[in-house]
DNA sequence: CATTCACGATGTACGTTGTACACGCGGCTA
DNA sequence: TAGCCGCGTGTACAACGTACATCGTGAATG
């Protein structure tokens, strides 16, 4: 053991040798820490390091023996993202697409930094690949062509993962700056805002800023998800 | 000048120093270098180091009296590129917004970084605020309170940065791959799909597979928007 | 029972990133 | 002529992902 010795210090000088690594490590145990430290994370973003901490582990490297990669750790943890997803079984597709997309909502709440690794993974695990599967037995009812199935059940896996990020960066926004309320955003924008408002330019945008509850969430992830249903309705009856 | 000197080398060996700064920096010709890095990159990252050496500068640090940080250089950057979105003079509201949405959606083909980096920072900028100011201009006649003006405006450019940054990530994913062509790219992952099809699962899944054309897009993003604008119309006619 | 071996975890180290800080050069002003 | 000040540079540091060699330990083998 040829630790850095500290400099004219003896061994009792420094605190005993951190939690004992507790447990074996295995892919699944590496796997989960990362989801949980993500979700703590406002921002998402992780760590080599601050995972194997978790552990217990003093070093990086344990870790790369069970995910080769750290894009490898990320294909994992997406895919028990996808994991958390579900279809009902096969009826009316219509209703098994809103299913799926209020669920894979429900599952983006919980880990906002899904929407983002989602879109730069292939959905190539075999959680997704069963969401894939369950989503398109869905609609198969509708007789259409491969491009054209598939097709439908990304139009909604991307409404809900476009939203999702838009929420994760305005999550990661507000935490960076440190202004977590409405308010205290409000308030760190006002000077500016004034000094714009003072120039005269942009009128309707000064307008709204002074109205009542200008940033109210009026058109709503669901309210857009059935939009977007609408539409794939329609364009499975003009077939 | 104490330059490290190369160990057991006489100066000569090195090459003559460099073109020779070529003119003077300024926040404009930074920016532009930047976004010109950016658009050559398929995945849209840049360096400060890459930025300085593309201007003929050998210090990152010299870009730091004009920027501020790298973030101040991407909000510049996100704002340049929203000066590019157009909005037709106010008249009728759906047209300005299709309108808008499709000059966002021609500015994203051009720069796809821009989805990315356009969800992460406030669009407090002169440009953003002016593409605000226009498009709330063009959806007043309407009459609607403040959150539902803004809120139409915002699902539009949703939709434009939710696509933009599914395209984004499929660029960078495939040239991270190096399989540029939709050949290259199924040919790679033929023999993980042929192992997942010999185990008999996922049975509408590896149907698609087979089916021809698999790939071809189908729902465009002009048909999404078009469904956002039909949901919007429909929301504005039931107040 | 002795020896070998493979495996899990570790320490060290390298290259890359953003950026803090101090310096030196050149042109302007007092 | 002396001082200053704006601009570019070099050096340095912390944090990151990860390549590599190493070591203690329990299992497999002779």
């Amino acid at each position: 053991m040829n630790a850095a010795k500290p400099p004219g210090g003896l061994v009792w000088f420094d605190e005993p040798p951190p939690p004992p690594a507790t447990e074996q490590l295995s892919r699944e145990r590496v796997v989960a820490a990362a989801v949980a430290l993500a979700d703590e994370s406002p921002s998402g973003e992780i760590t080599m390091r601050a995972i194997a901490n978790r552990l217990g582990t003093r070093s990086p490297m344990a870790l790369y023996r069970y995910v080769g990669s750290k894009d490898g750790l990320t294909d994992l943890m997406v895919d028990e993202v996808y994991g958390e997803i579900t279809v009902p079984p096969p009826g009316d597709w219509r209703t098994c697409l809103r299913e799926m997309g209020l669920s894979a909502w429900a599952a983006v709440r919980r880990h906002p930094w899904f929407a983002r690794l989602a879109f730069s993974r292939p959905p190539l695990g075999p959680n997704a690949l069963r969401l894939y599967d369950s989503a398109l037995a869905a609609v198969d009812e509708l007789g259409l062509p491969a491009a054209t199935r598939v097709g439908f059940v990304n139009t909604v896996l991307g409404q809900v993962f476009g939203s999702g990020l838009a929420l994760l960066e305005e999550l990661a926004m507000r935490n960076r700056t440190g202004l977590a309320s409405d308010a205290a955003l409000a308030e760190a924008v006002q000077p500016y805002l004034e000094r714009i408002a003072a120039g005269g330019e942009y009128p309707h945008y000064i307008r709204w800023l002074n109205e009542p509850n200008p940033m109210a969430e009026v058109v709503t992830f669901e309210q857009q998800l059935e939009w977007q249903l609408d539409g794939l309705q329609r364009l499975a009856e003009a077939r």
